[in-house]
DNA sequence: TATTGTTATACTCTATAACTATA
DNA sequence: TATAGTTATAGAGTATAACAATA
């Protein structure tokens, strides 16, 4: 973004360049940590909306995604690759498995193995194409030329 | 990022390339939209433990630094211009003004403008370096041939 | 002793609806 | 009729502490 005037700025939307007027003064639109923070707030919003026919959330989905590329995955180790909390993570996979869409086999006293019902494998052919849509739009809206730079970005702060 | 194998990725960390084991199969890695989440993540965790000992959080700061560029802005416009429902921003101003960082004045018979009080102009003084460190700490680890793609591209989303 | 799953709690943030007073 | 401030409420996400069972 490049702040023309006070209150001016161009910005890029849908790969178009439009000027925009922020309504006041906006020392935050200079800050690279709070872009980012609303960056990530609108796409997570774009994928709360394209989600809420299958009556799911972001955090749900990647529950799912990820037990589906590792079954009977403990709770623990999802929390630790979702960096959530293993207390926290409790009402989020019982909520599915109340769904049906998670099988619990114990792997030993003490861990249970997640893995998908048939229900949820099924279920992920409906997910997936809107994991795609979501990601296809967020990636269409950033310039080519700046798209490597951006994931390599990403990728450095996580 | 680069997928190397099955669970093993090379990520980039502090400027350092680095081989991390991720634990498991991990699709989300694969997916500029979770890598956003995340990252957004780990830097507004970054920014709240660098406030903490001002007993700050993220949202303050952002308030009161539109506050300070805009003096006896009302509390509708800052919600527009924060992307925050004014009706959530009642309790987050009701604090400030309880510390007595900010004044109201009465700009017409419904609204008041919002201004820091001098207490809170002297507070900025301590805020505005804690900022500064964040977004330096963020841009740091980025590699600088990135950097300006990723300027572009978060408000490209934004 | 350390780890897993769990319960409980508290706080932050977001999303809505509705009400009053004013423009 | 539209806007500003407010109240209330519900849900999502995050952060801790603690406990029982198991490794």
């Amino acid at each position: 973004m490049i702040v023309v005037a006070n209150n001016i700025c161009i910005v890029i939307v849908n790969s178009d360049i439009c000027v925009r007027d922020c309504g006041m003064e906006d020392p935050l639109r200079t800050l690279p940590g709070y872009a980012l923070r609303r960056a990530s707030a609108a796409m997570l919003s774009d994928l709360n909306s394209r989600l809420s026919h299958l009556g799911l959330r972001h955090t749900d989905v990647a529950i799912l995604v990820l037990i589906e590329a590792n079954p009977r995955v403990t709770q623990s180790a999802l929390g630790r690759a979702l960096d959530v909390d293993r207390a926290n993570l409790v009402p989020l996979v019982a909520r599915l498995e109340a769904r049906e869409l998670l099988d619990r086999s114990p792997v030993d006293g003490r861990s249970h193995g997640l893995s998908l019902s048939s229900t949820g494998e099924a279920f992920m052919k409906q997910i997936w194409p809107v994991i795609k849509e979501h990601e296809q739009a967020l990636i269409t809206r950033i310039p080519v030329a700046d798209r490597r730079a951006f994931a390599a970005a990403l990728v450095a702060l996580w």
